[in-house]
DNA sequence: GCCAACGTTGGC
DNA sequence: GCCAACGTTGGC
């Protein structure tokens, strides 16, 4: 099993927002970047686990998880001349853009801030802390998952 | 809203 | 294939 983490702009799409859809599932589209799309593409697989990660909002951090209820498909949205993420360079016959299915597990029990990720020399290495990486999708290793979750119960925030 | 970092585009 | 211009991401 693989383990991810997904970065999400609440004001366009939450954690809540997850909670609330029909069989609590979402297609996570609209990626525009090779190598996420390389990693949906290629990596991700039924059953992943998926930190839901809420970015450019007031609190930036890891919120929930989730996991992938169905792997790579092409990407609907890069068709539609309608949608935000429309890519007239993708041609349905050979689709440009994929997306998974995720599917909503739990909210944690706080938010753990990017702030005190940043703070864990456990993390030292972790992509999403690498000075300026803006990658929207991000492989996480079991030893990074589990020491992140570790810090779900602690109070001993910084 | 600012701005640094970075990916993509397109002229040459 | 280089690289400047441009657009986007995302923390602050």
């Amino acid at each position: 099993m693989n383990y991810w983490l997904m970065k999400s702009e609440p004001d366009t799409f939450s954690i809540d927002d997850l909670m609330h859809r029909p069989q609590q599932t979402e297609p996570w589209d609209g990626v525009r970047n090779y190598q996420a799309r390389n990693m949906m593409r290629d990596d991700m697989k039924l059953g992943d686990k998926v930190f839901f990660y809420h970015s450019n909002c007031a609190e930036v951090g890891i919120v929930g998880i989730m996991e992938v209820a169905k792997e790579g498909y092409p990407d609907g949205s890069a068709f539609n001349p309608d949608d935000k993420h429309f890519d007239p360079k993708s041609d349905p016959a050979k689709p440009r853009w994929i997306r998974v299915d995720v599917k909503y597990i739990r909210r944690l029990s706080r938010t753990i801030t990017l702030k005190e990720l940043k703070t864990k020399v456990e993390l030292a290495d972790f992509t999403l802390l690498r000075a300026g990486n803006r990658l929207s999708i991000m492989p996480v290793s079991k030893t990074q998952w589990d020491f992140i979750l570790s810090l779900e119960s602690s109070t001993n925030e910084r």
